[in-house]
DNA sequence: CTTACCTAATGATATATTTCATGATTTACA
DNA sequence: TGTAAATCATGAAATATATCATTAGGTAAG
């Protein structure tokens, strides 16, 4: 499932995270003792819905999505992630098992950071605590701004839009690429809707030449257009 | 739009508050000196979205709702809050304008705590800004439950849930009739539908006996069904 | 290389939900 | 308490989206 590699420092210098970017030198030493690197293939699971954790997890490289299942057993995805992100630090705060499952779209290269590392550090680093808080309050407001979309926009709108949040996520390649390859089914699963509808859609998109489509490269052709449609 | 009350000490004495039960005797002092209480009545705005804030409020009375505008100029309500429950203490964090309104429904009591005296808190009581990261991240999980659920289930079905939360948030009374008064508008914002299906879709529930209905009064008669249909 | 399987595409049909329209109640407030 | 305004209720029609079914492409594994 998982292939643990070898410890090369420059692999996994986690003071290039924003996310510990108060910590001092100090406590980053402390810090790279205590964590482990691991490189997970496609399709690996690093955390399931329910599961007791250990720890959070850095992401170094390669995409992840953060999923939910649903009550009719569709899953939902909550959030992508890449090199820079963190995933699975909620659970460790709330000391519930994980409301969310991880699962690995590209190949990726996590680092493990123990839950003892984290809280020793919170209750020694005030400005650290903070910088926390102010993560969770992003992901909240983000968390609000798309109830309100998802709750008030129509399959159309929603569809745009989260091309366009792709587009800023994962950023676009000379030719205005989309620089991630996602299946039909994962689009749908994050705008909440059927793959069908999500096909229509794209395709729609594409003979109204906002976009270009070649199997799952997306390439935005116009953008204002997809922003008005997104309703944004 | 507000009248200040009297400072009486019992009227708003935050100690019996859950977000504030790490606070120590000295702290809680200090507390009561920046603070002031304040009565609104129904249909007053606390803070509007965008706006800059002063400081975070905690209801001692009263029901309030926070709402979102959507793209459509719908509102999306977020959530109702009632005594024991704070708001705007994200935006505090954030340092950013306010990214939701709130507005009275039931007459209230609010306590307005300013942001320095949070901050101040905030860098010398550590378990206490332990505790305000457990708050924000249970708000996350409840926000990703809602995600999902408002992506996948019907309208029937979130009519269904949005009952049995009400019923949870203010309970019901010796005669299983909720505790809220809320208009048919209020329900579909919080559903994120049209008010016309959350009226059809009472009346349905109410002809299949699972609840009664008079004005705005609601009263569970079949709780576990409801359940079913919530798909809880 | 070739078979098998997952993914994409598209049409037809079904259906839930929205929208518009109109009248009946209820609520709030002067 | 009376009265205007808001809310509730219901029907009919329109529509967006889901579901089902089938075919065609890709992609991956043997």
């Amino acid at each position: 499932m998982k292939n643990y590699i070898h410890p090369l420092q420059e692999e996994y210098d986690l003071s290039t995270f924003n996310f510990f970017k108060s910590l001092t030198p100090d406590e980053l030493k402390t810090l790279d003792g205590q964590i482990s690197a691991s490189q997970y293939k496609k399709g690996d699971v690093i955390y399931h819905e329910g599961k007791r954790l250990t720890g959070f997890y850095c992401i170094m490289s390669g995409v992840l999505k953060v999923i939910k299942t649903g009550s009719d057993g569709k899953e939902q995805i909550i959030r992508f992630v890449t090199k820079g992100d963190i995933i699975a630090y909620r659970s460790l705060l709330s000391k519930e098992g994980a409301c969310t499952t991880a699962k690995v779209i590209e190949q990726a290269v996590l680092v493990h950071v123990p839950y003892n590392t984290l809280t020793s550090i919170l209750s020694s680093n005030h400005k650290f605590t903070l910088n926390t808080l102010q993560v969770v309050c992003k992901e909240l407001k983000d968390a609000n701004n798309y109830i309100t979309d998802i709750a008030h926009k129509t399959v159309r709108e929603r569809v745009a839009e989260v091309l366009i949040m792709l587009r800023d996520k994962f950023g676009v390649n000379k030719d205005n690429v989309l620089q991630v390859s996602l299946t039909r089914e994962e689009i749908a699963n994050m705008v909440g809707t059927a793959t069908e509808s999500v096909i229509r859609l794209l395709s729609e998109f594409k003979h109204d030449k906002i976009i270009e489509i070649k199997g799952r490269e997306i390439k935005f052709v116009n953008l204002p257009r997809l922003t008005r449609i997104a309703n944004m």
